[in-house]
DNA sequence: CTCCTCTCTGTAAGCCCTTACAATTTCGAG
DNA sequence: CTCGAAATTGTAAGGGCTTACAGAGAGGAG
């Protein structure tokens, strides 16, 4: 069933039921009655396909996520899926995980589509290797990436101030003379290398050398977590503050160390739910995912536009203070 | 810069350049080389839209997902996404919250991008409105529903076995002489429905009459739950044990009883990461995510390849007890 | 009654590929 | 050297829609 079996059965040209279809007002209101009739009882779905093809747009944007699980990311989603939404424009997803050949693949992949702009959810820190792929891409298409950073023209950054965050905390905690302060990080996106070097950035700050043994790799899983501050306390490597660059690793640490009955400030990043489960309820880095994503939104609305935008924004962070951040 | 525009520079004709595009062996290696040069100098990018006009595919399958702020189904997507991107099938998602009008258009929009099937994550309850673009869509190609149950032709639908596991649930409970219990739910999914029913049902099964008070709706948000345990309290519904119909309320609970010194059996469903993370540990039931998704790729999968699948699957769960299940 | 304008409709040329079929070239066997 | 099969390439007809432009009909002004 197509525009041609409709036009036939409505005694009309196809032009005129294109017509219908794009509430094109050169329509008598007769015709149009009769078309969309004919559509109705046809159940006529026309061809986004075809329509992309002739108008050179698909309404779409591509939406890469560098992970689903990170519910952070999730939220994010949602976040902006919802406004794409109300705007009329459709999502296709694709998430790319730490692998950069997968980026250029689904970078490609959203450009064969047509979309009308690429919205990056947590990239990788800059792999060398994808920079040319995406910088191709932001020749052809605005795009914009959420929680990271990068210095490639036409590629628009939101990123929170994770660094400033860390830096103040590690401030705050040099002068309640912490000065063995375990980091805990998945070595994935970008906003978690940015910590790290905030956390060294502020060691200097402080004239304090950084201890290696205390920034550790791990991933973000309970268990994983647990077995990693064992290792830690066996090996006599000795922390008096824990800082998780993921809520999920700052919660894992405070298990591990309820168990052994040591007590120290815990803090977080994200203001994940699992923070305010805890208990004690876990103090956390809230990165404003909405003011983030807002941001995000607001650009890619600006390029879809013509308007010019800033290629970097960055988004205030705020430490909520709860119970793990007072523990001695 | 189309196929037209490599085969000119190449001294080709289209059908060679789609050849190679297609990998398809009619082409002598010296000319698949000149070509493949070619576009990878001219950076070609072939456009999806018009070899899925061509082929009648779009290697696309659309997701409806009920909300993405559920991690349960923020972790379905990721885990479906990951398949069929190692399946080579491209996915185009939308959210429909709890609007069953937005579900009817999101099928319809998923019909017109030619998708070669769609996926539902977490159903609203079979509203009457919807069932007939739900069946419609059903007709033109398959249509699988995870998270939920439906008796239409051409739905086939993979659910976690929700209401046994609540029967189950709410006997223990009463051998141990818990007669009031608490069921919070979020009055959202077809699975949360479907919790009600079981409650209901294992108390008829034993004998005891409900008492409408305790079946209690509200939002996953642990400060409307605190406000709503509050609230019963105030108004002396007693109750002496909990399940929330998602972990977030049974966690809800848990505060806020913690609050008021009270202590009683708690059960959550989904044992979702939060669930792990309170102290005392949340017992919950587990509703077997990996093996529920598996089970809907399998459909996929045979009802692609024209293969028959059943209609109807359901996915045992099981009561992961910890620490809140043996309160007094 | 004529002419012009405005409204409505139709024609046909894209958009960018795929693919059946025809045509050409190549090669080895006889 | 000739011929047929195999390998390679080209031609052209879709696929389903949009849209610029042309054409037809209706209605009002003069």
């Amino acid at each position: 069933m197509n525009i041609y079996d409709i036009a036939e059965k409505c005694g009309v040209s196809i032009a005129t039921v294109s017509r219908v279809l794009n509430n094109n007002p050169n329509v008598s209101a007769a015709t149009r009655a009769r078309v969309l009739a004919v559509m109705e009882e046809e159940n006529y779905t026309p061809s986004a396909l075809a329509r992309g093809l002739g108008t050179g747009s698909m309404r779409m944007v591509g939406v890469l996520c560098t992970t689903l699980c990170n519910p952070y990311y999730a939220d994010a989603l949602a976040y902006v899926e919802a406004h794409l939404r109300r705007r009329g424009l459709h999502l296709l997803l694709r998430c790319t995980g730490t692998d950069p050949q997968e980026n250029s693949q689904a970078l490609q992949y959203m450009l064969q589509n047509h979309v009308e702009a690429i919205l990056l959810i947590g990239a990788i820190p800059p792999a060398p290797e994808e920079e040319p792929a995406l910088a191709a891409a932001a020749r052809q298409v605005p795009v914009i990436l959420l929680d990271g950073d990068l210095d490639l023209p036409g590629v628009y950054c939101v990123c929170g101030d994770h660094k400033g965050a860390i830096m103040e905390l590690v401030g705050q905690l040099v002068r309640r003379q912490r000065r063995r302060i375990l980091l805990l990080h998945d070595a994935m996106t970008y906003s978690c290398r940015q910590k790290i070097d905030g956390y060294t950035d502020a060691y200097a700050t402080y004239g304090l050398a950084v201890d290696p043994q205390l920034i550790v790799a791990v991933d973000s899983d309970l268990d994983a977590v647990n077995t990693c501050i064992k290792r830690l306390l066996v090996n006599r490597v000795t922390f008096d503050a824990v800082i998780g660059a993921e809520d999920m690793l700052a919660l894992g640490a405070q298990k591990a160390l309820q168990r052994t009955g040591l007590s120290m400030p815990i803090i977080g990043f994200n203001n994940s739910l699992p923070a305010r489960c805890a208990t004690p309820e876990l103090t956390s880095v809230d990165g404003d995912l909405e003011a983030l994503c807002d941001a995000g939104i607001r650009i890619l609305e600006d390029l879809l536009e013509q308007r010019p935008a800033p290629a970097h924004t960055r988004i205030p962070t705020q430490l909520v203070e709860r119970a793990t951040f007072r523990n001695n």
